[in-house]
RNA sequence: GCCCUCAUCGUCUAGAGGCCUAGGACGCCACCCUUUCAAGGUGGAGAUCAGGGGUUCGAAUCCCCUUGGGGGCACCA
């Protein structure tokens, strides 16, 4: 049951890669729309142009795109024109609407112009941090008389805009913390909303925004519950009615600070590069901050949808927990159908093969007869290249070491790849099997007094050039007949060798 | 300095006065399976519910204080 009355919004700044926090917080807002039937807006906050580029606009298009939560309103990620009908959705093609906000404001002396330079404010600030006291404007320029302003206009000065924030004590219910106030005193004075220049500021340009875009519920990271006030001021001062706000815990690093790029690994592009599904990612970002209350750790979207609730989110953070975010991805990676599989690994074989990591890439068929094999080993999708790429690759290395096995030493282990070579070159390629393969060696070992095992350990090193693999049976059949006595010869080669 | 805010195993969490001698999951340890590595199965260690006061017949759950943590105080968003 849609209900038109509810809209929400994700309000991305591009001055940076898509951040794992912002995807979280456009989750939260999509999985309450969703819930509830209402609509999910994407809305570009491109007003600092300094620090913004059209590049990171388009990664974060990309990265929210590629992970499963469509907006109903905003920018089109194909590049095409804006969708829905309160557009434009990128806010430097709205200055016009802020412009004619700012006058209003400015007719009805809620706002007036400020010519104080960033000298005298940093003087200010300066003094201010001297006595120890909270920084604040200090409205040098909240009482001019129209002579003043028009002495300083002659001057050649152009003034910014300044909200006037009135006395007392702003409050909110918060969705998930509960009853808010903050005393206005507290907000530093009456601030900015537009730059000489005449563009906006951010405080300014969300709310003309949130109203023009009917917005119902902002929900956005507790970072934000100080500029709440400010906000509930500006929505009162220009007539609009002020939405519900819901503040999310943060997403934390190891050390329990606000998650950074310094401490840990914040662009979502990374992690899709290292193979994490879209669906563990959203699956393990959704149980950041929430739980649907029963012991299900494996949900998938349309799961989490129906049982989100926005009054169950913690008020405390959480810190990002990679392992945890790998295992819930193998469990993914588990679930996956194999054709579903084979089309989200081929990038990455792909990639390897580009960067030369593996000499060739892997068709379907060669992909999906490996799939029972690694399928359970994969934490991520680029692992696979860790795992089996040693079938991808000309020539392996294998170094004496690591090539004789514990209990074994060279000439022992030379004398067995030999016999073990002998008995495969001779085995009926036509029954080139696992099932095949492995009693012949067995009896091989047990011939000589071996144990199977070390045997197989050795054969194990001398093909793949490493101790972990998926069962070496199967290895030996991805390999087929001829690379594997190849690999079995250099093998022996290398252990003549003198070390 | 000021304002806001949070607090259950190492981590993510269940818990909305008696069901809690606090449950699950990740990670860790052991065992089983086993040719290695995984996956899977079984079991285990791990939280005096930050501390102290109340309220109550009864508190992890309600109130107060303390402590500790976090967030915020721009012509950034």
């Amino acid at each position: 049951m849609p209900d038109p009355t509810i809209r929400v919004r994700i309000a991305p700044s591009p001055t940076g890669p898509l951040h794992i926090g912002t995807a979280r917080t456009a989750l939260f807002n999509f999985l309450f729309a969703r819930h509830v039937g209402g609509t999910f807006i994407l809305r570009i906050e491109d007003t600092d142009v300094a620090r913004g580029s059209e590049a990171y606009e388009r990664d974060i298009l990309e990265g929210l795109d590629w992970l499963g939560i469509p907006w109903d309103e905003g920018p089109d990620p194909a590049g095409g024109g804006d969708v829905g009908p309160f557009g434009p959705y990128r806010q430097m093609q709205r200055l016009d609407l802020y412009r004619a906000a700012a006058d209003r404001l400015l007719a009805a002396d809620l706002a007036y112009p400020c010519f104080c330079t960033p000298e005298e404010l940093a003087a200010d600030r300066a003094a201010q941090e001297a006595a120890k006291l909270p920084p604040r404007y200090v409205g040098r320029c909240a009482r001019l008389t129209p002579d003043e302003r028009a002495a300083r206009l002659a001057e050649g000065r152009r003034p910014v805009t300044r909200f006037r924030v009135r006395s007392g004590v702003v409050g909110w219910n918060d969705l998930v913390r509960d009853r808010i106030e903050i005393d206005t005193a507290n907000l530093g004075g009456d601030f900015v909303i537009l730059r000489a220049d005449g563009t906006p500021l951010y405080h300014f340009t969300v709310v003309v925004d949130d109203a023009a875009m009917e917005i119902s519920h902002v929900i956005r990271g507790e970072d934000h519950v100080g500029n709440t006030p400010k906000h509930i001021l500006l929505f009162e001062a220009l007539g609009h009615p002020v939405p519900e706000f819901a503040h999310l815990p943060l997403i934390l690093n190891p050390d329990g600070t606000k998650m950074s790029k310094r401490k840990g690994q914040t662009a979502l592009d990374d992690y899709r590069a290292e193979g994490f599904l879209r669906e563990g990612l959203v699956n393990y970002l959704a149980y950041l901050g929430w739980s649907p209350g029963t012991e299900e750790d494996v949900l998938p979207l349309h799961e989490i949808v129906a049982r989100f609730d926005l009054a169950k989110v913690h008020k405390g953070g959480a810190k990002f927990d990679r392992e945890r975010l790998e295992w819930l991805n193998g469990q993914w990676i588990r679930r996956l159908p194999p054709d579903e599989l084979i089309d989200r690994l081929r990038p990455f074989l792909e990639r390897a093969a580009a960067d030369g990591r593996i000499d060739r890439v892997p068709d379907d068929e060669e992909l999906r007869a490996l799939l029972p094999i690694v399928q359970e080993r994969l934490p991520t999708l680029a692992a696979i290249v860790d795992l089996v790429g040693f079938l991808w690759t000309d020539t392996i290395r294998a170094d004496r070491t690591t090539l004789v096995p514990k209990r074994w030493d060279a000439a022992t282990t030379s004398e067995a790849l030999l016999a073990a070579r002998e008995l495969l070159r001779t085995h009926d390629q036509v029954t080139w099997e696992a099932d095949e393969l492995e009693p012949p060696l067995r009896a091989l070992a047990e011939s000589h007094g071996w144990k199977a095992g070390d045997l197989f350990m050795a054969i194990r090193v001398a093909v793949t050039g490493r101790t972990a693999t998926p069962p070496l049976f199967d290895t030996l059949v991805a390999l087929g007949p001829e690379r594997s006595l190849a690999r079995l010869d250099a093998a022996t080669e290398a252990l003549a060798e003198p070390a």
